[in-house]
DNA sequence: TTAGTTTCGCTACGGCCGTTTCGTAAAGGA
DNA sequence: TCCTTTACGAAACGGCCGTAGCGAAACTAA
């Protein structure tokens, strides 16, 4: 589907890409606070009104950066429900890795606590940015879901089970964990959750 | 104990208090994003230097300002555990709705989401920040963890339970589901979670 | 070709954060 | 009393975000 042939002039070619390359390399180097508009739009090579007129705010521009570095995880169905979420959530948290040891060296505190954190927040600021955040998180727990239907159907979970619940029980755990309490986030931990999340703690 | 007597010229008696409820007040009726710094010392009737020189930055003064208005929630094991877990996660979604009911009206998005989510970046900005974010919930979440540990004891868990991993699946849920999946967070929520959580997923 | 539309780069601006400077005020110590 | 120390208010400043205005460029439509 060809866009149909608008106006005026044509938006160049390839400036999106510049800005958002440049972008996710200082966001990477400086995390949110240090990360400057200005800086990244003469990284790219692009006037500051041609990065504004694509992203009317500092915070959509980072939420686009962030939901472009998104790798989906695949998970499929194994028969083993515990392995499957350990394996999914170890996914998580080697994510949040990665960008920690990007990070910047300053002592402010944990890149990646930071990242999930000002992106939470740069959804709470404005509505679309909301929309488009709590789009992005649904796209990429949607196969988790899916998995957690089949192990149910399967008779693995109890039939009586809401997966979101489940769902929000482990990754919440996780972020809570990364940004509450500041305890480390690690495999151990994530054995930990997901035996107390399917054992229960009742009894 | 009388704090030591100090040389210069002593900081202006009752300062404090007026800075943190000008901010309270402003923070309230608009949100992190829209409250100013200048526009607080104004309300407040100081100098900016004088809230500087208290709050080195924005965030440590709404830090404050949050840290303040936490109120404790006062629980004790009744034997019954999912009551007083449900009591207790209520509670919290009845204090973030407090603070929506309070929040600005303009179409910004969840005002208690955004409060959350911007303690949460502070912690995440500065160290010392969020060490106080950390001592903070430590300290509200305490007598939980008791509680827990308690009905523990008393056979009404399990005994190899880790009463800070089944806090982190409640509480991280309830602040998973408000700010990632915005999805309302309501009494019926905290039921379906209790259960979840206590009676496990598997089988 | 001509007119109209949209984007481009550039510049300047107001608002806010956080810092600095300056003169003055209020305390303790010699 | 005089000196030192710390806090005060007022003002100015640089950095950053986001907006506005300008002329030029690139395209469509007539």
């Amino acid at each position: 589907m060809v866009p149909a042939a608008r106006r005026g002039r044509p938006r160049a070619e390839g400036a999106d890409e510049k800005i958002l390359g440049a972008a996710l390399e200082l966001l990477l180097e400086r995390g949110y606070d240090r990360f400057s508009v200005d800086e990244a739009a003469a990284t790219a090579g692009v006037a500051k009104t041609t990065l504004y007129r694509r992203w009317p705010t500092k915070d959509h521009l980072i939420v686009a950066v962030v939901a472009r570095m998104q790798d989906e995880v695949p998970v499929r169905y194994s028969g083993d429900v515990r392995a499957d979420l350990t394996r999914y959530l170890n996914a998580i948290v080697h994510g949040l890795d990665r960008v920690r040891r990007a990070g910047r060296p300053a002592g402010s505190g944990d890149a990646s606590a930071g990242l999930v954190a000002e992106v939470a927040a740069a959804a709470a600021r404005h509505a679309d940015v909301g929309a488009a955040v709590h789009a992005m998180f649904a796209r990429r727990n949607a196969v988790v879901l899916a998995l957690l239907q089949e192990a149910r159907s399967q008779g693995e979970l109890r039939p009586d089970l809401d997966p979101e619940v489940l769902f929000d029980q482990l990754a919440g755990a996780l972020y809570y964990r990364l940004l509450v309490t500041g305890r480390p986030l690690d495999g151990a931990y994530v054995g930990r959750l997901v035996s107390t999340a399917l054992e229960g703690a009742a009894r």
